[in-house]
DNA sequence: GATATATTTAGACGTTACGCTAAATATCTA
DNA sequence: TAGATATTTAGCGTAACGTCTAAATATATC
């Protein structure tokens, strides 16, 4: 887990987009591609980015390539966070995020 | 709220060692500076990224600049990644962190 | 005002990142 | 095997990053 690498990952606007659009189920690459308007070279760059970061996992279905969000990474992200200002965790846990409760 | 800066701030290991050193309270550039092998205008580089990205603030006492943490900023963070992968709030909110609480 | 200290700014250099088009690879189907 | 589709890799141009040294700015002190 290279934090640097995640970080980097996240800090364009079309790999956070990308990521959101994984939130609800994994997704062929070229249906992502379908999402943005530059080239899929350019989507595959950004594709290998997040994976690099292991922020998604790749998985073949045929001809197409299904990427998935691996939330894990996210999970360390946000206790990283947490630690670096720990003031943070009244914020978050507010009671109409659930959090705590399930 | 640039994101886009705000993830490129915290992509570099020397700036996120910057703000973990700013947690118990601010410091002086040099002071800091003394933590890093590396020049003071290098240093003065990392605390510009980070004003950029308003993660910390610039205050001069004296000949000193005193710099400390936005923790605002981190707690937006902290939410954006709470949306991006709901799940994550399971993991965070474990009793030992007191979310929640007081 | 002159000098010392603290910090930033300017300019240069090598590396990395993002976009593109074109070519390569992998899989499916006829 | 040939051809179509899906995706990645290669190579290029431009812009940005992180580092440096040297110079500039701001404040304090003599």
């Amino acid at each position: 887990m290279n934090r640097d690498i995640v970080y980097k990952a996240l800090s364009d606007p079309t790999r956070r987009e990308i990521l959101r659009l994984l939130r609800d189920g994994e997704k062929a690459a070229g249906k992502l591609g379908d999402c943005f308007p530059i080239s899929g070279a350019s989507m595959s760059h950004h594709f290998a980015a997040l994976k690099q970061a292991d922020l998604i996992i790749a998985r073949r279905d045929g001809q197409q390539i299904l990427y998935s969000l691996n939330t894990t990474v996210v999970q360390d992200l946000i206790v990283a966070l947490f630690e670096l200002v720990p003031a943070a965790s009244k914020t978050v846990a507010k009671p109409d995020r659930k959090v705590g409760s399930e």
